[in-house]
DNA sequence: TATGAATGAGTATTCATTCAT
DNA sequence: CATGAATGAATACTCATTCAT
């Protein structure tokens, strides 16, 4: 047989097969934030593994499996990183505070993981019109985020923005943190993180009679 | 003769070739919306525009020139758009909500128009790292916005926010809305708008004692 | 009708027309001397000449008339310089110094018409496989070279060498002129030409008893 | 993997990649000789070599590198095939002679070879005005030759002549040997090359009192 | 006469993918 | 398991030529 794939949908994976499959998403992770998503061909990503390309497609079904595998890695890691945190608030403004703060954090930990969750993203959908990655995988951010909103609402820290627009919004201000660091590297984003929580702590809550 | 490009600077364009420069524009930004940046090849814009792909080749210097203007175009549009209106207003708050507005509004005008541009934005740099586009054309944006902030600051309507967090914030929240619209088309982009600029009010003003 | 070829086996041609045609073939030469014959693309003449690259097609049956043309018209520059010179010679020997100074000279002259004449001739045949231009027109030079051979071998003033190897080491050598010029520009032609001179004198004549 | 090339400066090449590069550059020369330096192109050397187009791409560097080893490559093989010749003459006198009858009998050898050779020095440079070969592969035998004239100058065996005319005429010599075998496929080789080798005998030497 | 618009074939090159070894 | 050889489609671009104006 040629391929370890398209033969059964419960993948019993072995422990090398594992291992290069983590190595693989490692370095097409690399490669995509370093040259972008477009000239992270296979032939790229494969020379920077040091394997020839011929394994990739040895261990996923193509280059779209790749991606979407690579998409889910960093999309769960962002979300391993935060959600502990905002669980861990015990009122909603406190929690988005934490998201914000926690969120930039991220992407000052692991920059690579956001450029290429980024790139994928803004690449668009497959030449076939299909999504390059199971929208389940960034879902849970925006679900998230909706939680600690209306939480917020029903308890009258927050007032009564509509939520989504709300959501869409602090979404989109973090996802605005990894271009502005990369046009300037020595931004302090430890700062920006605090602007960020005061702009939405204010845009949310409720005035003070 | 085999191009119309490359040998003088003073294009002086006659008549139908401004018309085809310009029916060529508009597909490939249709083509752009439509398909995303990297499935508008020039074979597929041709074939849209129903013209052999020389065509293009013919009036523009190359799909860099092509992509280029077409960047031009489309900033141009919003801009034309959205600053006169921005300049009358009287006051900085007046003015964010204004550019808000507008922005928004322009979005619901020329869906395809803002589409396109952001999907060249996304698109990264050229592979050999050269920008898609003269960067001057998007400043333009950055700087009206950053002289509102600016002036509000002065005049303390606003407060001492960062007002380059801000301004990436609220273009940020902007260029949040074409995902959310193509989502769900039948979003209400004006009650968007009006939340927009509440939530942006709120974030910059200064706090009444 | 839309072109003046094709029709009549006698060209009686308007004044305009030959004006046309002869500044035609001028920057066609100067193009091809100056970029080469690969780059002298029909685009890139009409460009140089300042006219559409329509009038060419209009004025030649195609890009192969006009090589074949510009072809004869160097060639037979070039032996209407060398060839009354020769002709006044008394001696074959004299004849033979005669033509290869005059030649260097020519080359000296109008270093464009005869590095467009190498670069067409090394430009080899058509793709068809027919060749760029009327064989006769080259020949006429050989054959007059070879005549003044022959000449001096009846005379006795040359030695009974192999006529058709002595023609073509002559030209041949006048054809690496060209070369060495480019090659250093500065070089004293004057010098090369009675070097030549004297290299087939002594090549050429009978042994002194 | 994409290609063999770019990565490394040290071609470790297998046996296979060896074999293929060989092949490609052998079908090359053929249709380089065959066809002419501007009908071959990767196309068509590949149909020749009965291969996909892309696997010349997949073991050179791209069509200039291809040129360049062909180029190379017929000039390696034509000074191991006279230098040697010449290297056991122990006259400067001999040593001409060995040189124009060894260099006449390598093209009665690999006429291919010889005509692959010329046109692609006849291509002239790159469009970009590179050349299209290292100047060096060229450069050996005219060296050889400058020695050998300079000795026998040396030696009081040749004349006074200047070694750089006498360099240049002795190779275009040799040049016009290869297209006088075209238009005439017949040709006595050996004749014309002895018939070269007295001509340059009685060029070169030095007269008898 | 002359222009410039337009075409379609041809160029080199890159790519994801397959498969024998 | 892994390699590297090979394919064929797709890419942007250039060219000679035609033709309506």
């Amino acid at each position: 047989m040629q391929s370890k794939i398209d033969s059964n949908d419960q993948p019993t994976r072995s422990f090398i097969e594992t291992a290069r499959r983590a190595q693989i998403i490692d370095e097409a992770v690399a490669t995509i934030a370093e040259l972008g998503f477009a000239q992270a061909s296979l032939a790229r990503i494969a020379k920077r593994a040091r394997i020839s390309a011929g394994v990739i497609s040895y261990y996923f079904a193509g280059k779209d499996d790749l991606i979407a595998e690579v998409a889910a890695h960093v999309f769960a890691a962002g979300e391993a990183w935060v959600r502990p945190k905002v669980q861990q608030a015990t009122t909603a403004r406190e929690a988005l505070r934490v998201f914000l703060i926690a969120s930039v954090d991220y992407i000052a930990t692991s920059p690579s993981n956001v450029l290429a969750m980024m790139n994928i993203v803004h690449a668009g959908p497959k030449p076939d019109g299909a999504p390059r990655f199971d929208p389940a995988v960034t879902r849970g951010r925006s679900e998230g985020l909706t939680r600690v909103l209306e939480w917020g609402q029903k308890t009258g820290e927050f007032r009564a923005f509509a939520v989504p627009v709300m959501v869409t919004t602090v979404i989109q201000a973090l996802n605005g943190v990894t271009p502005a660091l990369a046009l300037d590297p020595r931004l302090d984003l430890a700062a920006y993180a605090t602007e960020l929580a005061d702009l939405f702590d204010r845009a949310t809550r409720k005035d003070i009679p």
